[in-house]
DNA sequence: TTGCTTTCCTACCATTTTGGTAGTAAAATA
DNA sequence: TATTTTACTACCAAAATGGTAGGAAAGCAA
């Protein structure tokens, strides 16, 4: 019953570019690696599964790195943990491929699918400018 | 991000319990790996978790097996889930053991530590006697 | 008192997940 | 052209997950 590394690191990286968005530049990982002293390579793994379908904006070589696309208001932190943690369903009888032939009429079933909702909406309704 | 098989089988065996409870016998675990389809051995090593501190009633030899010791109502879903799967905080960072040096100031741990209660008070709210 | 049943207790183990590291290619800039 | 930085691929040790195995102890029935 865990966030992972991924996603509480992703959340890290993301607030500190929600906090220096106003200075309009590319933030290299290196700069984000050595401020939060996490391994620069854990970083670069980490980031490129949230930038799937240009979730930032990156820019390679010197002066590049990566900032946000738009306001820290529009980055919810569902978002951010579902791109680095992949799916976050609170049990694997919710996944839809899991298939125990009673899903309808199983109680057990409803109720962690009503945590999951829980789950779900507090994370949508929490955006990185809540977070700085 | 996922309750594992021994919450998810724990409360299986609980609302199985519950749904008994006015039959006032003691139900093996035979009965119960049967009826869910679950490992025998395996429902062993997970009952004998939640029934620390003697949760249940429970009898050897035959006739024997499990029962609530208490009308259903008075079981939380909170207090099976942390007795099968231990401490369910949602992030490391949230144990007290867990030392970063900035917990007080660090957004993200705010968040998780929302998240957490938000998790802890739904479980809570919930007991064996809605689920049956 | 002898089986049989059932909980209780301790080990063990294969597979998957977690939390990384390492090396290199490709792109952008100075 | 050298340097910087992202992008991509492969690998790996340690921990957690999801069990299995074997037997001891206790209680009931015949």
């Amino acid at each position: 019953m865990k966030i992972s590394t991924k996603g509480r690191y992703a959340l890290i990286i993301m607030i500190y570019l929600a906090q220096r968005y106003n200075e309009n530049r590319y933030i290299t990982l290196k700069e984000i690696s050595e401020k939060e002293g996490i391994s620069l390579k854990y970083l670069e793994k980490i980031i490129v599964s949230i930038n799937k379908d240009n979730y930032l904006l990156s820019q390679r070589g010197s002066e590049g790195g990566y900032k946000l696309a738009t306001e820290p208001k529009n980055y919810y932190v569902y978002d951010i943990i579902t791109k680095s943690e992949g799916n976050i369903a609170v049990t694997t009888c919710l996944n839809a491929s899991f298939n125990c032939g009673k899903k309808a009429k199983c109680s057990s079933y409803r109720l962690w699918n009503d945590l999951n909702g829980v789950i779900i909406d507090f994370l949508k309704s929490k955006t990185l400018d809540e977070l700085i």
